[in-house]
DNA sequence: CTGTTAGCGCTTTCAC
DNA sequence: GTGAAAGCGCTAACAG
């Protein structure tokens, strides 16, 4: 049924070990043979069993990886990117979802494990910290992107959150801007508390006192737009400008801008955190502080690249620089 | 290192045979050492190497899904669910994204097989057919999702986009339209021409005659909407509704209408084609003929089982009715 | 019910 | 440069 190896060696007439190395493209073999056996191979339509190479060798060419959802933007880029450079490289992936549930995701690591994955890029929930570690020791290597593990000693690739937060809120600043609101995830995330201080940091510097009712924080939902909008929009000196630096929020802002009859940018600056398609055929196109989700696959990739390559787990962290995307929905205030 | 069955059935005192038996739970085996077998396992760390067994017995436990690319919301849903749900189910499933490329897309198939997957869901390029029926005959089950490929005989779920689209008119027909635009996908497409086809039966049957100058077609993609909005809106008779039945198109007929300045759906109403949760968000809330990806997910996911579980290739092809989710985007005209 | 044994298809020493 | 042979870890006859 299958064409195996032994049909090659056979059909080239020589032994399975050199059809072997043929096939390996090996340096101790003859020019002439290895061709031979090449071209046979072709002929009779032999492909390697990835099974049979994965049992002997102990590396299946599979790596694992692991997100929260797909609906997140960044997530979706890092699927996406993850998948067609790996995919590029001779490498399989296989795709998990976590849901940002602890318990899933222990499930998860244990599977992969039992596919034997040659590596794995995981968007962890935090919780599994000491799994990952066993992978690790075991001599698979694991390299976090966009969120990572306290306290466990993996290459982690994260966006600069605290830069962005501090540069998007400078340049809300430096439109004139004051009274600027703050829409945020969870504290208890690294980028929710980071993007926070990013912000605090940008205000204090400038001289303003941090009003707490200008921040509001809440869960990684479109809700959470909704809520914060209507809860910043209601004050009773409403900010002039809004820093949405929670991505599944955006759409609940919208909403809520969109319900109170509120045009962007004269009525109110909106500045957005994560980039996503969308925002640009928005009209106005919303201003983002783009987190780089592309380059945190690429170098997520590069890292694992190099570990399967037989490079030492660095344990460290890496952070790929936020950019601001000016498009049109910040106006510069007129000085009063 | 790793712990074998070997070390289990040393430490159980049984023999491998025994051991292997009793982990796969086979029914001629003693309770007591069946129990025994098990806890031993449990108790020294034993996890079953999944790489030796689909050697062994040509079963890898993973699943192929192949889909164009992970933006269309369709296309999420699907890669959601089937993961989901073939996780709970013991498999794992490599994902690979073929950008509606017919070259990519052998390649991919290709390294699945090579992989030895159980069986495959794609969203077919329709390229690629060949290929396909060679691993039904090779006894791998193919399940083609969304998009099918003509003259192959393999099983296919659908939307029904025929009856969606003349669902989706006679809503507006209803609401008493009579110049409804169309903006849809190009016409070498299959849900391209059933979904203008289903136009234009609603069309016929209201007694009314198709112009030409309503239908805009176009690839799927953003920019369609704004070239076919603009187009539609510019008529010297415009269309009292558009019906946008190209899903990528989406976000680029709603820039033209906030350019436009015009208001939904006082000005002008709005149907679109496939469900996104962002839609929901839009104030109005844009109303939608829901293409039932899940659904479709879903039942790719049983077929592929069943088929898993050897029953044959019905060849057959599954339509999954379509449903009108009525929001705010339609308004209905008074009678003139 | 349990043990012995023969591979699945491949890579890789180790001899020649 | 090439071949023979030994498994990787597991399952499934086949005996007992």
């Amino acid at each position: 049924m299958t064409v195996t190896l032994r049909d090659v060696a056979r059909a080239a007439d020589v032994s399975v070990a050199t059809a072997s190395r043929a096939l390996a493209g090996s340096s101790l073999i003859n020019q002439a043979t290895q061709k031979h056996v090449v071209q046979v191979a072709a002929a009779i339509g032999y492909r390697t069993n990835t099974v049979a190479r994965a049992l002997k060798t102990r590396k299946s060419r599979l790596i694992g990886l692991t997100v929260h959802n797909l609906e997140n933007a960044s997530f979706r880029v890092l699927a996406s990117v993850v998948q067609a450079r790996m995919q590029a490289l001779g490498y399989q992936v296989i795709l998990s979802i976590s849901n940002d549930d602890a318990e899933q995701e222990r499930e998860i690591f244990k599977t992969l494990v039992d596919h034997s994955v040659d590596g794995l890029i995981a968007v962890p929930t935090g919780s599994n910290g000491a799994q990952l570690l066993a992978m690790e020791h075991a001599d698979t290597p694991v390299i976090c992107a966009v969120r990572r593990v306290t306290g466990a000693s993996l290459e982690s690739i994260l966006a600069a959150d605290m830069e962005g937060a501090y540069t998007g809120t400078q340049h809300l600043l430096g439109l004139g801007h004051r009274r600027i609101g703050l829409i945020v995830g969870p504290l208890d995330t690294t980028s929710g508390k980071e993007r926070l201080a990013g912000y605090t940091r940008a205000m204090q510097e400038a001289g303003l006192t941090v009003d707490p009712a200008l921040i509001h924080r809440g869960r990684y939902l479109p809700e959470t737009g909704v809520t914060g909008g209507n809860a910043l929009l209601s004050l009773a000196t409403p900010p002039t400008a809004i820093f949405v630096a929670n991505h599944e929020s955006s759409v609940g802002v919208l909403r809520v801008v969109s319900e109170r009859g509120l045009s962007i940018p004269s009525d109110l600056s909106l500045l957005f955190y994560e980039d996503s398609p969308w925002f640009e055929w928005q009209r106005p196109a919303i201003s983002v502080v783009d987190s780089g989700a592309a380059d945190m696959a690429n170098l997520a990739v590069d890292r694992l690249m190099s570990r399967l390559g037989g490079v030492a787990n660095s344990g460290r962290e890496y952070r790929i620089g936020s950019r601001l995307v000016e498009r049109a929905s910040c106006r510069a205030l007129p000085a009063s």
